[in-house]
DNA sequence: ATGGCTCTCGCGGAGAGA
C-alpha cells in the first residue's frame, strides 16, 4: 500500500502535473495541501476517472486540503476545533482500519508577526487533539512548515532561531510526536540530509538549497510496516512544459 | 537578500508563500 503527501501549490495550476504523477506512482491514499480552490470548484470527476474518491476541505484562493483514496473511506473531520480563522488546513478520513489525516500547518510569516503566535497556538490545538485519539492505526501527514532538526535545513545550525527553525516550533513537533506518532523519515534516514521543499527563485533546487518540512507521521504498527520512505525529487522538476510545485511529493510503501 | 519565482484574483499589480 502506497501512501503519499504533497503540497501541490494550487490545484488549478497543477492538475495535469498531478495526473502525470498519479499515473506513474499509483498511490493508494494521498493527502494534498494548498489546493487554493473552493469545494464547489473541485474536479471530483477528474479524480474519479483516475480511480480515486476525493474528500475536500477547500477555500477560495488560499490553503485547502484534500484526500484521494482508491479504496474510498468515511469523512471524519474537516478543520481543527477553534482554528477556523486560520483557514482550511486539516482533513481526516477513515479508510478501513486506518485514520488518515493530512494537514497544512500555518507558516507564521515571521517571528515578530502575529501569525507566528497563531502558528504555535494552532500546533497546540493539533497536539491536544492528537493526544485524545484512541485509534491504533493513525497517519498524520502534510506540510508542517517546521524544520524539525538543524540538518533538515540547507543552512544547518546557522538557521536556528529563524522562522521555521525556532526552539518553540521544534518543541511543538516534539510534543506532537510524543502523542504516539513517529516521523517515519527520521526513523528511516537518521542523520542523512534530504529536503522536500526548494524555493522557486535563484535556482535553489539545483543548488541544493532546500528544507525538509513535509513528512509522514504514524503510529507504531504502521511505522513498523513501512518498507520505504521516498522523497520523490524527480517530480520537483519540470515535466515538459508543466511547472512543478515548489514541494516534492513524499510517500511511504507499507507491507 | 531589502526577494532574483509562482500562485490567486481579476485585468493591474498586490499579497502570500517559506
Amino acid at each position: 500500500m502506497r501512501i503519499a503527501t504533497w503540497n501541490i501549490n494550487g490545484l488549478r495550476a497543477r492538475k495535469e502535473f498531478v495526473e502525470v504523477w498519479l499515473k506513474e506512482r499509483q498511490p493508494d491514499l494521498v493527502g494534498f495541501q494548498e489546493l487554493k480552490i473552493q469545494d464547489v470548484d473541485f474536479p471530483h470527476e477528474f479524480f474519479e476517472e483516475l480511480g480515486y474518491e476525493a474528500f475536500v476541505h477547500g477555500q477560495k484562493s488560499w490553503n485547502g486540503v484534500a484526500i484521494l483514496s482508491k479504496a474510498g473511506g468515511k469523512l471524519i473531520q474537516k478543520g481543527l476545533k477553534g482554528q477556523d480563522d486560520f483557514g482550511a488546513r486539516l482533513i481526516t478520513v477513515q479508510v478501513n482500519d486506518l485514520e488518515f489525516t493530512t494537514c497544512y500547518c500555518p507558516n507564521g510569516k515571521d517571528i515578530d508577526h502575529p501569525d507566528y503566535i497563531g502558528k504555535l497556538d494552532w500546533y497546540d490545538s493539533l497536539i491536544s487533539e492528537s493526544k485524545k485519539s484512541e485509534q491504533k492505526n493513525r497517519i498524520l501527514c502534510g506540510d508542517f512548515n517546521i524544520v524539525a532538526r538543524p540538518i533538515d535545513s540547507w543552512k544547518g545550525e546557522k538557521a536556528t532561531g529563524e522562522i521555521f527553525h525556532t526552539q518553540e516550533e521544534r518543541l511543538r513537533m516534539k510534543e506532537l510526536k510524543s502523542t504516539g506518532l513517529e516521523d517515519i523519515y527520521e526513523s528511516k534516514y537518521k542523520d542523512e540530509q534530504m529536503f522536500t521543499w526548494w524555493d522557486y527563485r535563484g535556482g535553489s533546487f539545483h543548488r541544493k538549497h532546500g528544507l525538509r518540512i513535509d513528512t509522514i507521521l504514524a503510529t507504531k504498527d504502521i511505522a513498523k510496516r513501512t518498507k520505504d520512505f521516498v522523497i520523490d525529487r524527480d517530480f520537483r522538476k519540470k515535466k515538459g512544459d508543466l511547472t512543478p510545485s515548489d514541494h516534492a511529493p513524499v510517500y511511504i510503501d507499507l507491507e
